[in-house]
DNA sequence: GATTCTATCTTGTATATACAGGTTGTCAAA
DNA sequence: TTTGACAACCTGTATATACAAGATAGAATC
């Protein structure tokens, strides 16, 4: 986990900003102290705090030094790909997963298209719902290449495919695209889901790539309009 | 604007990707081959790529290269901030925009949570309407402190407030953070959006700092639910 | 022919150094 | 007291170098 030293210090400083030890606009050590605490070079230090900047966590100004951002109020995630497991457990309520649908099929015209697949063939299909405080609010469906995912054990669709697939699988997931719309709803999700009065739904379509640019996973969240929520942290880049 | 180096070298290849004059999939030349064409340092070619990466233009593969991403489907902001004339722009459709109010005005309590203010005091403020295609689809309310912001002008207001804030008042705004949420409609969106019967509305709440972090802008942006996209790029991070 | 080894290309990590330029406090001069 | 010069410290940019480690093609070996 600590192979690099500059993961090393991001580690220990995202945690540290994550858990509140360090209190909001508190200034960091320079760079230099850093260098010298943990016994390496400045560019070594400069390469952590260049991410911990760029995932939010702190603010770096020009001749005063790195501060602590206020990460209190993104309650949901800095950005980045996270999965429903980690959420809940970081929101600290009662969840629950209810498997609907988890085994081999072949595929549809609609998911070739979205799984960007030439020829007719089958892919492995996950159907999910997310129980938060006893109502079925999110409809998870998830669509896997074969060729890396040839089977997926009903446990490990109920815990945490993420968990999974990069653990027990070792699959290098590198980046993924995301998008968010409103769409009606479908019969499908008022059969799945609680989904009161609403005639809408929020649908965030999740495009996952490994490290050699090979889609391999399409997943579709279906998200009761009231429950949702998205946030986003972004960086002025200067032209 | 070509100050640095390695933003000339960024610039350079952002916009050839943009422009689709570097294909998918193509292969970017090697640091050493660009260093020596740029007549510069590895480290400082190193510095432009991993931006491009960041950003989603390319795709960087440890013993072979960097690899041109497919930017094409990203229709929407690949990430980062973004203005409705931006993307209006690209988009190439017929856009309007119609102010709808645009003074200095006492903060409410509301306003004074969200831009963070203890003292009661008067904010500017800019509502405004984005007309696409003859349809009022969008409603932005736009609060700022008028520290920063004593008066803005109905030109700038009409056209992109960004563009008077960075390049004539000069403010350097260095990151924003972006709510995305539904909401029911209030009579305000009925009044002055064509919203047909649509019962909510996606509400983007936006939270504009400027280098010294200080919250100087709060942007309430209410898309109509069929016309909202939302688009994010997710680099995975390991632990 | 199939396999293994190796040379060489690639990117990833780490170090040392230099100078530019923003920030702040000190101290002397006006 | 106020002003200005300056030193000390900070981050930003750039360069040179070294070695680690993944990828690949071709030579050597079995």
């Amino acid at each position: 986990m600590n192979k690099n030293i500059y993961m090393q210090i991001y580690n220990d400083y995202s945690a540290q900003v994550q858990s509140g030890s360090l209190s909001t606009g508190q200034k960091l050590p320079s760079e230099n102290e850093l260098a010298g605490a943990y016994r390496t070079s400045r560019e070594t230090v400069r390469k952590a705090l260049h991410m911990l900047s760029e995932n939010g966590y702190i603010h770096k100004i020009k001749g005063k030094g790195s501060f602590v951002l206020d990460t209190q109020r993104m309650s949901f995630p800095v950005s980045g790909l996270v999965t429903f497991k980690e959420v809940s457990e970081r929101l600290g309520r009662s969840v629950r997963t209810i498997v609907y649908e988890n085994d081999c099929v072949p595929s549809t015209a609609e998911i070739r298209r979205c799984l960007q697949l030439k020829e007719p063939g089958p892919v492995w299909k996950v159907v999910r719902a997310r129980e938060i405080e006893g109502e079925k609010i999110i409809l998870d469906k998830d669509y896997f290449l074969t060729t890396y995912v040839p089977s997926l054990s009903l446990e490990a669709a109920t815990n945490s495919i993420y968990e999974y697939l990069e653990q027990k699988l070792n699959l290098p997931i590198s980046y993924a695209k995301k998008e968010i719309s409103v769409e009606e709803v479908t019969p499908e999700d008022k059969l799945l889901l609680d989904l009161h009065d609403y005639q809408h739904i929020v649908v965030v379509r999740n495009y996952v790539y490994l490290v050699d640019t090979t889609l391999f996973q399409y997943t579709e969240s279906r998200h009761r309009l009231d429950k949702f929520q998205f946030v986003d942290f972004a960086r002025r880049v200067k032209n």
